[in-house]
DNA sequence: CCAACTTTCTCCACACTCAGGACAAAGATG
DNA sequence: CATCTTTGTCCTGAGTGTGGAGAAAGTTGG
């Protein structure tokens, strides 16, 4: 097949793509209704756009009491990678044009092994999917990787978790491999993208999006839109200090939030705790290593394990009082909280609402949301998906 | 003299009269330069706005060469009245179209004293600028008030340091004594316009502005726009928790920010220095009620008393903690800090510096100016007319 | 089965926008 | 004084977009 080669010609044909992509096929005038546009100009529009073959019309809609509209929709071919590289582990999807993932592969690995073994196992999944039928080629890519990135330019800098991947030309190296458009993001940003666009965040003008995995991230919003800062940074709230003189930091500073509650400073707690018999719960769920996830801490906690429970509550604590400064500074619409321990589920929720309801202000807390994200690890390459569709359907 | 009645019927000619306002008097050919519009059509619009009034032609400008070119200026009698409300004094200003500060009164008033009596004032200096000819009447007012703003409705919303003022229609009243447009905001948000508009932050696309007074706010500017977040209280800082179990603070919170350092809790702590006799030089400056000012302390530390330079040197630091955690979080291109503490001067803004540098994290901090505003009280006022000359120079 | 009404879509005439070139005006230069 | 440069105006033609007329295709009720 033929790969998407045109791109929306002006801003007009690129509102309906992206009209398309969000609220599905739509006929000519359910068009016309969304985009301010008289019926004719919006029929040569949609006509040119069929000649791109971005959109083609396939059968007419039921009758809505008068003569039967035909339907448009985005091309049915069309296929986007998405990519989510966490620190410990692969996700790899195929969606549709609209965004709807049609198949995903997980791979626990970890991102220190460097760029060309990551990409190497990104390639081989995306082939993988490919094989299945799912896709006979990709029309583009979006990839998120667990640091901070130079986002024109698609490459990470100067990435504390993933040393070697400091100045790696991601966007490149992966464009020329699957021969499709690519960008690159925060794995944290994508993850904020893929809440708004299929999660709980629709709708939501200014979010906060706060990812706990084995480190800690925010993704922001602001406007229906991304915000990255100066240099891409934007968001990197692990090593906001959060005790004076605390743990030391694989930073390099001391009493960092990340190094008090992650998944991996969780881990660690529980593991001290199974080794130190303060809980017999854990204790059990040590693996053959010596090693707890945040998963056997949560499951310690739901067979009522008091210790297990106490991490939990305390980490709670610790991130809510870090999103309390947060909610007062940024005063957002909503925080969503995801990432790997969501399986904490309602006890860490619990501790996080108590500190931002007691902390911050009144005006800012009032109507103000705190839930878990809904979409898992689809929330990742979803919003990955819709990385590129933004830069695919807007005009070149 | 008559008003300013019309407004740019089109983006086109808010373009041309914001590069006026910004750029000062220009011919046709060089605005043509930086619109991206034909000649042709350049002209069109200029003639239009010339027929509405708001611009004026006058004279030759010196010759580049070639036939001299006729200067396009903004109407000299425009005029913008800027009004600062701080907590305990207010500033008032009027300014030409290009926003250039014409005359400047400032009063002492607690804002306490409610909006009526605070009205009454701001009436009699905008009289008192008008009466000594700087104006004849005003084509737009912008106001500031310290607290947050419901911003489309121009009402300040629950405002913890000004009771009396919560749902006062501020824009309404002020139009309506006035008989002119008026914009009402966040005085930390005019701020921030201002040094965008006239200051250290000209050019800075996103940048946090601190002002640090009786108590202390943060202005953000994203992307060049100012964000005020869902509820208007975004940059509320001066509540977020720097101490566990810390001072009370007014909020009926223990341990803000605001509670342990800002102009007010600064003086209190002077003041006890020199009732303690912990101070000599601050005791020497006790008024006849027995109250010092930040002003007194910058004094005091400039004679090099070492109490005032601790009180300093902590405050700075506490401060310097929550910015460092800001610019993880929001990674800005810039740092501006202001408001009445600015007189303390470089001894605060050295341990503000060493917080932000030590504790964030270097990528976001490797090319981050943390500077003094430059603009002093003409800040605000400034950014008062901009706010409203941003509105009057927007299409209808 | 037919008349009346709806909804969808196409076609066409007209207005408006805007670019670019020709040209006039006004000055500099040698 | 001839030539060149810069500025500003005028005009034509291409393209953009609106709104109305009307054809196409359906539903509804008698």
């Amino acid at each position: 097949m033929r790969r998407m080669t045109a791109r929306p010609a002006n801003t007009h044909q690129a509102r309906l793509l992206r009209l398309l992509r969000d609220g599905g096929p739509n006929s000519r005038a359910q068009l016309g209704d969304q985009v301010d546009l008289s019926r004719s100009k919006l029929a040569v529009e949609v006509d040119r756009l069929l000649e791109t073959g971005l959109v083609v019309a396939d059968g007419l809609a039921a009758s809505r009491g008068g003569r039967r509209s035909h339907n448009i929709r985005l091309a049915p071919g069309l296929r986007f990678l998405g990519v989510d590289i966490g620190a410990t582990s692969i996700d790899v999807a195929v969606t549709n044009a609209e965004l709807e993932v049609l198949g995903h592969l997980n791979h626990p690995m970890d991102v220190r092994e460097g760029p060309v073994a990551v990409f190497e196992q990104v390639l081989t999944m995306a082939a993988k999917l490919r094989a299945s039928g799912l896709a006979e080629g990709f029309d583009g890519a979006g990839i998120g990787v667990p640091g901070p990135v130079r986002f024109p330019e698609g490459v990470p800098v100067a990435p504390p978790i993933m040393p070697g991947w400091d100045g790696f030309p991601v966007r490149e190296a992966l464009s020329q491999e699957l021969g499709c458009p690519v960008m690159v993001d925060n794995d944290v940003n994508l993850m904020a993208l893929g809440e708004q666009h299929a999660g709980v965040a629709r709708s939501v003008g200014d979010f906060l999006c706060v990812k706990i995995g084995t480190g800690i991230g925010c993704g922001i919003v602001v406007g229906g839109e991304v915000y990255r800062g100066t240099t891409g940074s934007a968001g990197d709230i692990g090593h906001i200090q959060v005790e004076p003189d605390g743990r030391a930091c694989a930073c390099g500073n001391r009493g960092c939030l990340e190094a008090h509650f992650s998944g991996a400073a969780l881990a660690r707690d529980a593991e001290d705790a199974a080794r130190t018999g303060r809980s017999a719960e854990l204790a059990a769920r040590l693996d053959g290593a010596g090693k707890l996830s945040a998963i056997d801490v949560a499951a310690a906690a739901a067979a009522g394990d008091p210790t297990a429970l106490d991490l939990i509550r305390e980490g709670g604590n610790r991130v809510g009082q870090v999103i309390a400064g947060l909610v007062s500074f940024f005063n957002p619409g909503l925080v969503v909280i995801g990432g790997g321990v969501t399986g904490l589920g309602h006890n860490l929720l619990a501790s996080v609402r108590t500190q931002v309801y007691r902390q911050s202000l009144p005006l800012a807390t009032g109507n103000l949301p705190i839930v878990l994200g809904e979409l898992g690890p689809v929330a990742g390459v979803t919003g990955a998906a819709r990385l590129i569709s933004d830069h695919l359907f807007s005009p070149a």
